[in-house]
DNA sequence: GCCCTGTATGACTGCGCTGTCATGACTGCG
DNA sequence: CGCAGTCATGACAGCGCAGTCATACAGGGC
């Protein structure tokens, strides 16, 4: 374990005293410079900065966090899956924790994954983050057990406060007030009720959306047809859009994610229904392809990015101030993609077309110019 | 900085010598039990675990970073995007580093990122990692600077072997074969040649699906059109499918992705072509949606598990046994899945329906049962 | 001139592990 | 019975930083 820079192998990174006796300055004051704190003359730091550029110094992380308990990282959980949310969001994360100065572990279990999100979480521990991230977890019953020993702050995306604990502090991305608007704007279009093609009960994110469904008929008094499951896919939207065909009596259908409502269109399609005339359809993400698929699906865009810098922001705040009241969370935007899919029911009166905002859409400032999305209209 | 255990804060968290005085050996060999070494007695094991248990004990991976030199933690560079494409292969890999008994952690970059893929790679050494994978990188006109200082090995997927450095293992997802296959696909129908809508020229994923592109055009004396270009969106294949559609002579696509096959198909539909009776489309990565979208798009899946895996054992090794020379990546498994989007051209009789393997097609294993491909045929 | 405060720096220590070496206890074999 | 070899364990040092405290000097108010 003697550092010999001697010939032959890669000389051993230098270290902090390194930098130290070639800027002439003491190991504790490199210290200083890299971690930018007070008290540095100019002339100091410039030579320090040389000195670390001349020799390739890197900071050596595992010191650092051994000697200050701090990693700097943020541990993330995530379902394990390519789905175009959890994807978009662990993006959003990313990058809010990199502007926040943390790096990131990932771990991502699959549904079904022995230990589940609390191994994961577990697992993160041992690893060392100052705090973890959970995003969009499913139910697995055993939400109590995830807090146990969780000695850091735990972000949780899309699932009620009590899951993770009691450093916990939740982020909806708003999925509730989402399928509310969605199925909203189907009953504006005068469609006397909405069918629902949920996502996997077991997932947070889909109840929310069942939530927000059931909640915008309640509030008008419509009565709720029986709900399918499907499973996120477009394999068991094709599934569900062959029973809703055959039931004669849908005119309005939304789907908890696009590709499951990619799936009813071609099985209402293939069964002889047309979209938007006969059925209307509604999906939920806004995935990149949706504006090209035919016909080009209305949606409910998620704000990944502002959900997730939201989350971080609160998280952070946790990590290096516990003892702050934590800031509530804004209430995400609402921003409903009108496209080709939907449209008042057969025999009645159209509204106006074009883009709609939702009736209790907050005015959306991230509203894209109206060329993106999608073709222009081929009606 | 003294550990006081005392009332109102949670006590310090336990280490390794509280673990050994409770199962009464030496902290040495808690050591030695936590890191499954030789020489512990069934005994000793037995009181140790319990001990760690009873106290909730939990390693303390920056030390041990810091005392052994190695952080058992495999850095990744991806492009932050929510392309089904990076987002698999990062999946993939993360389930391949954690059997191997490695971390994650995670930099995104986005194209035009300040910094790009060294800067991603430098932010990656400063956190402790022994190993990097590079996802996907795109042409940033400074391979030779991503190498300087690199001193762990790195593995690039898709991207030539002199990126990377010295230290660099690089395993291809095979693009260039796979889309080779794609465009004979084409050929075998009848078509007389193949247009190609290729991907960003600065993504090295690109170049190789136009490489295989020409080979393949190449091989049998075909011509080659003129290449488009988009930037994997829908949108961008939305409007070269514009051009095509006003071209005239066009009757084959292969789109470099699933995204850009649908806006041509989009496209061409609108312009009055029928898909596939005048124009064939073949899309590359089968996305989840392509088996729904109207027609079901006939495209290539890529293997991103395999890959991943393969990779990964790649630089597993390259970090343990440095001297050991590289084993060679196994070629992956091409897979055409065929759906309705391909035809043979107007006029021509049809050979034989149903899914094909493209001629040069190892039989692939990972077939999935017919049903999987997407809805009954509609034909 | 004196104390006080603010600024700038260094010496020393310890974070919690792993590597190395030393030391017994126990085996088998000539 | 003695010695080599294997097995099982412990003592000790040190990985490269950041925290704490000590120190030194500059300027300002009295």
């Amino acid at each position: 374990m003697t550092r010999v820079g001697g010939q032959g192998a890669s000389p051993a990174a230098p270290r902090a005293v390194d930098v130290a006796r070639r800027a002439g300055v003491s190991q504790k004051t490199v210290s200083r410079v890299f971690n930018g704190e007070r008290y540095v003359s100019d002339d100091v730091r410039r030579r320090v900065l040389e000195a670390a550029e001349e020799l390739g110094y890197r900071m050596n992380s595992a010191a650092r966090a051994l000697a200050s308990g701090r990693t700097r990282t943020i541990g993330v959980v995530t379902l394990g899956t390519a789905l175009y949310g959890p994807a978009s969001l662990l993006i959003g994360i990313e990058r809010a924790a990199r502007d926040a100065g943390y790096a990131l572990r990932v771990y991502n279990t699959l549904e079904g994954d022995p230990g589940g999100v609390a191994g994961a979480v577990e697992s993160l521990l041992e690893q060392g983050v100052d705090g973890i991230v959970v995003s969009e977890p499913i139910d697995e019953g055993d939400e109590g057990s995830v807090a146990l020993g969780v000695d850091v702050p735990v972000l949780v995306f899309g699932a009620p406060a009590p899951f993770g604990g009691p450093r916990a502090v939740t982020a909806g991305v708003g999925a509730e007030s989402l399928a509310r608007a969605a199925t909203e704007h189907l009953l504006d279009l005068g469609h006397v009720t909405v069918h629902h093609l949920a996502g996997p009960q077991r997932w947070f994110a889909a109840r929310d959306r069942l939530a927000g469904w059931r909640a915008a008929l309640s509030a008008r008094g419509r009565q709720q047809p029986p709900v399918l499951e499907g499973d996120w896919s477009a394999a068991s939207g094709y599934a569900a859009g062959r029973e809703l065909a055959s039931a004669g009596d849908v005119t309005a259908v939304f789907a908890a994610n696009d590709d499951m409502a990619i799936g009813v269109i071609r099985a209402l399609t293939e069964a002889g229904l047309r979209v938007p005339d006969d059925v209307s359809v509604v999906g939920f993400d806004d995935i990149p392809v949706s504006a090209y698929v035919t016909p080009p699906l209305t949606t409910m865009r998620q704000p990944f990015d502002a959900v997730a810098h939201d989350g971080l922001r609160l998280l952070v705040q946790a990590i290096e101030k516990p003892d702050a009241e934590p800031a509530p969370a804004n209430d995400p935007p609402i921003e409903l993609v009108v496209r080709a899919s939907t449209a008042p029911p057969a025999g009645r009166k159209a509204p106006a077309r074009g883009r709609r905002s939702p009736s209790r859409s907050n005015d959306s400032a991230h509203a894209p110019p109206g060329g993106e999305n999608g073709p222009p209209a081929a009606d």
